[in-house]
RNA sequence: GUCCUUGUAGUUCAAUGGAUAGAACGGCGGUUUCCUAAACCGUAGAUUUGGGUUCGAUUCCCAGCAGGGGCACCA
């Protein structure tokens, strides 16, 4: 007893009981699905369609597909869900300025990804918009006024309305437009490797909302203004008044989610559903909760808001106007560079071939951005310096990978050399206090595998393996393994080493990150 | 204005009410005839302020100060 606290020591072969155990478990610290488990969808990502992912996205997209693959690690059914934001005046403002000053382009032409293409278009207008705004204001025309009155926003709103009315023109050029940015979409995904189990999209879904907030209104929940507008009051909630349907009768973000959530519970038997959306929307998904609820939705009371925090660059915020964002295609390729850079400068890939090397260019630069974003507590709003953030040293992606595959250079070693470790327990020898700590680290995995499931935290799993490697790497510099000549001891440290890794690739797995053999 | 939220080394992040607040980057100083030095070791350096609860508070409560976000017929 030291201070009140019960201090226990255990022996040698207590710790490799432990580690062999770990060892032994193919799936060490994961639980399957059974046929009775509950399903969880997660929606993530949710884009608009009128430009291309940026930084704020990524964390998203990082966050909602580690999500679904912690819960499955913790026995959960995971559905993961997209829901598109394919309609709107956002759209239908790069439609306009498409039509008008594009001159026919597309991505084949420009040879640009289309989502890119189309977020140009949107930039295009802002800019036209801004002009028209400021030439009213000019003549003497207040700023809401001349918002409103602006040329360009007139005809981005008719085409809203022509577009809304099933016009054909105005619905082929939405579609054409569209299916650019998916494909630009489809290839970020691809690049981040995130992925989805069933995509909505809004187009399909904000009419089944509208009917039922008129089902509402017509069961006395909501109420009607004089210019038609439809309202909830939740003052009784201690809220306040909130929207539902515009006076000329269109939806809302807020109703098209109704429609959302009524067609996913139809479509899956959804025991939990997960939004991963910014905290930006906390009001939001509060409201969304009660309305689902009075409109007699059992699971809207239940619904659970993954509220992550804001991506802030050095000068604050990111504001696509302002052209301070920061491009998640961009990005990913600017990493993909540093890391080759790397990689030739310390010459460790030299005899791979070009297609082997770019490969592993990839495996680290996305493991690099994918742990740094990752560790850090969702719910905080995290800092991201374009210049400095992303290191190679120290507590990143990089080091993780790097410990794997030193681990993995000298288990190709042992292979060759016909070394099979014998996995018995054995108390023969004095273990050192590195040795045991790893151990006693290895036999925590499964407890931080399921504090990550239970607060829904991938940062509990990068902080967890970080430690673990953080403890292998000084065990490593400090004790021989293939050169121990006890063979005994020379088994155990290759068992040890063998579990560490299956542990590191195990939980990066869960990251979305994955290892590299050498780098 | 009102509601929510965050303040920890120079910087970016950790820390279930519990032992000496833990890392990384950056600084300074070391380690390579030895399994990958993208590594390892040493050193200096921090809880926004004031109250309260508690045997014990970075953690819980109240107030101040500072930052971020919400309160749209935007999404």
């Amino acid at each position: 007893m030291v201070k009140g606290f019960l201090n226990l020591t255990f022996s040698s072969l207590f710790w490799t009981k432990q580690l062999l155990s770990a060892s032994k478990d193919k799936s060490f610290g994961l639980t399957e699905a059974s046929e009775d488990s509950p399903l969880y969808m997660i929606e993530y990502s949710s884009p608009n369609t009128n430009k291309p992912l940026h930084l704020g996205h990524v964390r998203n997209n990082l966050l909602g597909y580690s999500l679904a693959n912690i819960l499955k690690a913790n026995g959960k059914k995971v559905v993961k869900t997209n829901i598109v934001n394919d309609r709107g005046i956002h759209i239908c403002k790069s439609m306009y300025a498409w039509r008008t000053w594009g001159e026919g382009k597309t991505p084949e032409s420009s040879n640009m990804k289309g989502d890119h293409l189309v977020g140009d278009f949107y930039v295009l207008f802002e800019k036209h918009y801004r002009q028209e705004i400021k030439e009213l204001m000019e003549n003497g025309i207040t700023e809401d006024e001349a918002k409103q009155k602006a040329p360009s926003i007139l005809e981005a709103h008719k085409l809203l309305q022509k577009w809304e009315a099933n016009d054909t023109e105005t619905r082929k050029l939405w579609s054409k437009m569209n299916k650019w940015v998916y494909d630009g979409f489809d290839q970020t995904y691809r690049e981040l490797g995130v992925d989805f189990d069933k995509i909505y999209y809004e187009s399909d879904t904000y009419l089944v909302g509208k009917e039922e907030v008129l089902k509402g209104l017509k069961e006395g929940l909501f109420y009607r203004k004089e210019d038609n507008s439809v309202w909830a009051d939740l003052t009784k909630e201690g809220l306040d008044q909130k929207i539902l349907l515009r006076s000329d009768g269109t939806s809302v973000y807020m109703t098209q989610d109704i429609g959302t959530a009524k067609l996913r519970f139809k479509d899956f038997p959804i025991d939990k559903m997960i939004y991963v959306v910014g905290n930006e929307q906390n009001y939001h998904f509060q409201v969304l909760s009660i309305l689902l609820d009075s409109l007699g939705f059992k699971w809207g009371k239940d619904l659970y808001h993954f509220s992550y925090g804001m991506v802030e660059l050095p000068n604050g915020k990111m504001k696509s106007r302002e052209g301070t964002v920061v491009d998640a295609d961009e990005l990913v390729s600017g990493m993909k560079d540093v890391a080759r850079e790397t990689s030739e400068k310390l010459g460790k890939l030299e005899d791979y071939t070009k297609e082997e090397a770019q490969k592993t260019y990839k495996i680290i630069a996305l493991g690099a951005l994918k742990y740094f974003i990752l560790k850090v507590d969702p719910k905080k709003n995290m800092l991201f310096n374009p210049e400095e953030s992303i290191d190679f040293n120290g507590n990143t992606g990089p080091f993780i990978q790097y410990t794997y595959a030193r681990i993995h250079s000298i288990l190709r070693k042992a292979k060759e050399r016909d070394i099979v470790s014998e996995k018995k327990e054995s108390d023969i020898f004095e273990m050192s206090e590195i040795e045991k700590n790893i151990i006693k680290t290895i036999s925590a995995y499964p407890q931080a595998v399921k504090e990550a499931g239970d607060s829904f935290s991938p940062a509990l799993i990068a902080n967890y393996i970080y430690s673990l490697v953080k403890e292998y790497n000084q065990f490593y510099h400090d004790c021989p393994i293939l050169s121990e000549e006890n063979k005994i001891i020379r088994d155990f440290r290759l068992i040890l080493s063998e579990t560490v890794s299956k542990i590191i690739k195990s939980g990066f797995k869960m990251l979305g990150i994955e290892v590299p053999e050498r780098m």
